[in-house]
This record gives structure tokens, C-alpha cells and sequence, in this order.
DNA sequence: TTAGCGGTGTAGGAACTTCCTACAGCAGTG
DNA sequence: CACTGCTGTAGGAAGTTCCTACACCGCTAA
């Protein structure tokens, strides 16, 4: 079976020319929030998960077999804090990306701290998803992150809403509402490649990638222009 | 245009009969783990979310109107906890379905005390999500579930990969490693279609309905068969 | 004032995914 | 021996993502 490997090829699709694996390791308390998360990182084809574990303790024994290129550590860990054990971690091999996640967010002068030791970057618990996997892309090749982790209220989205045409909110609407796009197509006239066409627009001006993003946010902008 | 609306239609593909859209209010103090489980809940389309908050006071006051079916709610919130503020809620509109999120596993004197407060089931953030996942849709209808919250290691998805032929191993362990189906099928030199039936095939075995799911539990399974 | 530029409405193609059906062979079992 | 169920194989229908194309319209800069 010597076979078909297209010569080029590697990931399938086009690939980004320099972007190479992603070698994850995740320490992370809970199993709910780490397979939450993990199964939207996963989405993403250029990551591969080489490890994932509890504790601190457990981490450090398994980190030299697993060769990640990022850590993805909780601040809080149940045998000891996430810092300590980064700082361990890097001392082994200071090309690790370390990506510290904390319970609430950080005021400047811990973010010096953690940059200090080493860490790429911090994301807190209050921030939305998205927010921590930008960052987790931004840090794989070794850069700081030092985003908005001052809040920033969260106005990027909403604004960007603003931004949509006539057209592009009916759909993004009718798709919220889970109508199938052939209905969407019907009800507007048009054909199911035009609402397609809406759809990717929309995607790229509101910055989402997969469906259940845009459903999330219209569903949010429905009831939540109240929040 | 009074177009093209099919008459059985409603929610599009083939729709189990006498399921109706689940209305969910989320109240979940840290934007990471509502974010990322919403995510995965929005995934299946009979789900709406009417509403979400951080704590529990905002939550009782939009949950009037907001008429959500299920009640997914934190155990400890900032400002109250989780069962105080579901009783409320239940005293308002006994047929509202909640479901629980505890940080830690509970006793069964705990669990007592929530089925005897009119909860409907209780999940702890130690659990996988799809446990959360199978429980919401289980209580959605009213019924309680005491499922294995006790633990339950995990062997479920363990035993179920044994059950996997040989061939299903095979493209089980290449879709992990996210080949595209066409290499697949060119290196196992079957059509791309039969590979598809493979990995239905699997899905239906283990209990998977996204690739992601597969993906996850595959790279878990190698590294982590030394877990 | 005209040429160019960007946004909007429209649509098609390629590749892939999910869901469902079909069927032949083999193995076990009543 | 016939039936049942699992395994290997494959096709169809519909939906999704990503990319390209093009006409029209309005604004701006030469």
C-alpha cells in the first residue's frame, strides 16, 4: 500500500504556509470545562491533543513524554497553582507556550507577574470562548498575548451587527431561528446559493467560523439586548 | 412569493415526533464554561435559549419572562446558590424543568435534598459533558434523572471501543489523526463512501454524533491509555 | 465628469459531512 | 438448516464550508 499521498497535501484543505501542529497539553481541574473546551479547540484541525491531566503534579511527570508545544493550565489547580507549575514546566523546556487560564481577571500587576515568569498569556474564566482560542493561535509560535485582557466590554460583536446589510440580518435572523436554508431561500425569493452567500458574508463580518456561533449570538442579540 | 413552504416541514431533516423545542435559561457565573456549553447545546436544533445570567437574582427577575422549559443553573453562584434560587423559581412555575451544576460529585443525602426541593437531576463539573448533554434532554420532558451520579469511572466508551471491528479501528485511528476521508479510503483502497459507512458506523457504537467527538476521544485513547 | 473602488444582491462549483438505505458474505444459534 | 446479526462494501439526498464571479450602485479622487 504504498499508495496516494498527494505530495504537497499534509492537512487537506489549504494550510496556512508556516503553521505547523499544534501540540496541546491541557491541565485542567474539571472535566466539564475541559471537555467543553477542548471540543471547540478540537475544531480547529492543526491541534493535536498529546496530553491533558488534573493536577499539577500529574503534569509535570507527563510533560517530558508528551512534548506539547502549548500548555493550557488553570491558575487553580487542586494540589497547587498553575504559575508554580508553568514555571516548572518552562524550566525544562523554555520554548513551551504557556497559556494560564484564571478564575477572575487580572489586574496589571499579576499580568506582570506572569509575563515575568514566562507565561504567553492569560485568558480569565469571565472571558468569552472565542476570546481564549484567538489567544491559544496567537501564543503557538511563541508570541505574547497581551490582548484586551482588561475587559473590553464585549461592544466588538454588537458593533459588528450594526455593520450587517438588510439583507444579511433577515438571514442571519431566519438561520438563528434554525429555519433550513432552503425555507430561508424560499421565503426570500432567492436561491439557496444566495443564502449561502448571506451566510458567509455575515461569517466574515461578524468574525464567526461555524453555525452554532451565529445562532449563539442571534439568540443572544433576541433576548439578550435586555441583558 | 408565497413560495415553496413544505406542509409537514417545521424544523427541516426527520424530527422525533412529540419533541418540542427546549427552552433553556442558563445561569452560569463564568463566561468561559457558559459560553463553551452553550456551544455544544446549541449543536442540537430543538434547543432555544430564551435567556442566560451570572447570578441569581437576574435571574429570577428575566425568568418570568422569559418562559424557558428548562432551568440549567450553577450550584454556587456569586450572589446565592443554585438551590435557593431554583426553589423560587419552581415556586413560580412548578413545571419547569431544573438541572443542577455542582462543583463537586454529590452525596446521595445532597441529592435527596434536590430531588426533595423539586430539581430534576444534577450534574457535577467533574462529569463529561455529554452527561450533561444526555441529562438535559432527558429532563426536558419533566422526568427526573438520577442517572450514574455517582461516578462511574468511564468505562462506557472504553468497553464500547472494543467493540469496534477491525476496520472500524483502522479508520477510527486514521480519522484521529485527521486524514480527510479521501486519503482514507485511497490508503485502505476502498471508495470514500464505504469509509463514511465506517465512521457512521462507529458514531452509532460509541455514542458520537460529531466528528470532534471522535476526534477527542481517539487522541485520549492514545495518549491517555496511560491515563 | 469620468474612472476606479468598495459594498450589496445574486449565484455557481468543489469538497466534505450527516443521515439513511442496500446488499452480500459469514458466523453463530435455535 | 434456516434465521439473525455483524462486517465489509457502496450509493443517494441534503446540508455545510470555502471560494469565485458578476452586475449594480454610490462615493471619491484625478
Amino acid at each position: 500500500m504504498s499508495s496516494i499521498e498527494s505530495p504537497s497535501a499534509g492537512q487537506g484543505r489549504l494550510m496556512a504556509s508556516g503553521q505547523r501542529r499544534l501540540r496541546l497539553y491541557v491541565t485542567m481541574g474539571q472535566r466539564l470545562l475541559r471537555d467543553s473546551l477542548l471540543f471547540q479547540i478540537l475544531l480547529h484541525d492543526e491541534v493535536e491533543l498529546v496530553g491533558e491531566s488534573e493536577t499539577g503534579v500529574a503534569t509535570l511527570n507527563r510533560l517530558k513524554r508528551a512534548t506539547p508545544s502549548v500548555l493550557l493550565i488553570e491558575e487553580n489547580l487542586q494540589d497547587n497553582d498553575g504559575l508554580t507549575i508553568a514555571e516548572h514546566a518552562l524550566a525544562v523546556n523554555p520554548s513551551l507556550s504557556v497559556l494560564l487560564i484564571s478564575d477572575t481577571p487580572v489586574s496589571s500587576g499579576r499580568m506582570a507577574i506572569y509575563l515575568e515568569a514566562g507565561i504567553k498569556a492569560v485568558v480569565s474564566k469571565d472571558q468569552p470562548v472565542q476570546e481564549l482560542i484567538k489567544t491559544l493561535f496567537y501564543i503557538r509560535n511563541g508570541q505574547v498575548y497581551v490582548g484586551n485582557w482588561q475587559q473590553e466590554p464585549a461592544p466588538a460583536a454588537m458593533l459588528a451587527y450594526q455593520a450587517l446589510s438588510g439583507r444579511e440580518r433577515e438571514v442571519a435572523q431566519l438561520m438563528a431561528s434554525r429555519l433550513p436554508v432552503r425555507d430561508i431561500a424560499g421565503r426570500l425569493g432567492v436561491s439557496c446559493k444566495t443564502v449561502h452567500s448571506y451566510k458567509d458574508r455575515i461569517f466574515v463580518k461578524l468574525g464567526f467560523e461555524r453555525l452554532p456561533e451565529l445562532i449563539l449570538f442571534m439568540q443572544r442579540h433576541q433576548h439578550g439586548a435586555a441583558e
